[in-house]
DNA sequence: CGCAATTAGTTTCATTTGAAACTATATTCC
DNA sequence: GGAATATAGTTTCAAATGAAACTAATTGCG
């Protein structure tokens, strides 16, 4: 039998969702990061942008933030460095006054165009770990986890 | 046929493993985290650090930032808060000057068993969107999979 | 032993980040 | 039409972060 007095649950780190997450996700990002970073010196919001921006052109900073996650403060800022570069260029929404469509430049086009394989790339080695039918796999449990995320917490941060 | 002018592979952020990852992270973090940071005024690196001591007494420094992936200088300040709000203590190595031995005080180690329990449940409903089979699968996954990133870049950030 | 090289942990300083306030335009509704 | 409210995006300011320098103790090695 157990002693009455109240015992606390352990805590596994090792085990722990939140933490296996935020190490696997810290060092997956970093390594690819290194590589747009040292080439390009494209900081991770910025090569946000032009990730969402290289799929589809025209897109308010608004629905930059919305596909990417970031908030409105860090895609501004992302935007900011990215046009001082001459990477995204923007022009007035022909509507709405308050709005700014942004786009790639050429040549923001061409480094994605550079980039794009490279993360692929990139993400495949670190995908080598697993075969098919466990891509697939994680592929859907992401997805249902992603899902859930969403509908419980909501926030990003 | 295609036309043979480069077409650089499109990038689709929904499927590219460091978002998804980095976005799931996030908001089951930042989930679990609102909870002890409200009640608590834990940040993320405290509770961590208090995460580790509460599962290992008389750790050091060093021995908890190997534990939680965190840097030394994250480790120093978290621990130099938790110190200072008296639920961390610290007492010299007998053996070696350099090195101080971290434990929960009993006011810290009151916390840990309030939290711990409260981040396994939020754990649970998050993996709740599995069943047994896709948590077992999950898990053996994020296992290969960390172990791959460990091999290749090493880094947590 | 004693000096060079390591290791533990802290501090400093520049950069990044986030929350909240702010500007400017659009929309709602009386 | 015009005051009140909402939305897009930027700026400001304080706090969090990271890299590198620093202090102090230890270990390795001639």
């Amino acid at each position: 039998m157990r002693s009455s007095a109240a015992q606390a649950a352990r805590l596994d780190l090792d085990r722990f969702l939140p933490y296996r997450l935020s190490v696997l996700s810290n060092r997956v990002s970093s390594a690819i990061a290194r590589q747009y970073s040292d080439r390009f010196g494209l900081s991770i919001p910025e090569w946000r942008v032009m990730a969402v921006l290289g799929g589809t052109a025209d897109l308010s900073a608004r629905d930059v933030a919305e596909r990417t996650a970031m908030d409105k403060v860090q895609v501004s800022r992302a935007v900011e460095s990215l046009m001082r570069a001459r990477r995204v260029a923007r022009s007035p929404d022909r509507d709405d006054g308050r709005i700014m469509r942004l786009s790639l430049t050429s040549k923001g086009r061409a480094i994605y165009d550079e980039v794009v394989p490279l993360a692929l790339h990139l993400e495949n080695v670190f995908l080598s770990a697993l075969d098919a039918e466990e891509r697939r796999q994680f592929d859907a449990l992401m997805g249902k986890l992603a899902r859930q995320a969403h509908l419980l917490g909501g926030e990003d941060k």
